[in-house]
DNA sequence: TACGTGATCACG
DNA sequence: GTGATCACGTAA
């Protein structure tokens, strides 16, 4: 089943976060396949510092303001494209940032895409991730039911749930503790600290 | 631990 | 215009 609006709208960024746990992220690039295990995301609420909206809107963060179910794909530090979704009503800027996943079709569209020689850790973190799926800013605004972009649920249970501290939020203060990482427990794929 | 990398944003 | 900054990844 298609994720939609109702899974995303629902106005707890932090319970979204949770439930993406174990859905599966897909990409259809010009025919080229991928999908992925969703492993490890992050909540950022527009009240927090840690928010690219927590001071209003911007050029770059205008669709965290528009209604969930769509994509929000920003480039960091001048390399890497990062995909978030977007998950409250229209004007309430909240997003989960998806940080790893684990392949599990397209493999070799993901190895060519990534020029990696193996696919071991080919999308544990968030950069490595958007790139392995083919991921860019054309997908910024984007309906996550689109022909290219999709979230599938399998019916699949996800059983622990480990929450920490995200990561790279120094510059937040005391936000930068809030415990909105989640990864499942044990899972290989998980980015690395 | 260091730093490449370039869009973004607040300030003028 | 300009300069500081940054939700990363990799090499060392």
């Amino acid at each position: 089943m298609i994720l939609d609006e109702s899974f995303y709208l629902r106005g707890n960024v932090v319970k979204v976060a949770r439930e993406l746990l174990g859905k599966i992220l897909f990409t259809n690039i010009r025919g080229e396949v991928t999908s992925g295990l969703i492993v490890e995301t992050e909540a950022y609420s527009q009240q927090e510092r840690g928010c690219h909206a927590f001071n209003g809107m911007t050029a770059r963060n205008k669709v965290m303001f528009k209604a969930g179910g769509i994509a929000y794909v920003y480039l960091c530090y001048g390399v890497h494209h990062l995909f978030n979704i977007v998950t409250n009503v229209d004007g309430v800027a909240d997003a989960v940032l998806i940080r790893a996943i684990e392949p599990l079709t397209g493999e070799e569209y993901m190895l060519r895409r990534t020029k990696a020689e193996s696919s071991n850790r080919i999308s544990s973190g968030p950069g490595k991730l958007a790139k392995a799926m083919g991921i860019d800013r054309s997908f910024n605004g984007k309906y996550l039911g689109s022909e290219d972009v999709w979230v599938e649920d399998v019916g699949r249970v996800v059983h622990k749930i480990k929450a920490s501290k995200r990561i790279g939020l120094d510059f937040a203060g005391r936000d930068a503790l809030l415990p909105w990482r989640f990864t499942i427990q044990g899972n290989q794929w998980v980015s690395k600290p």
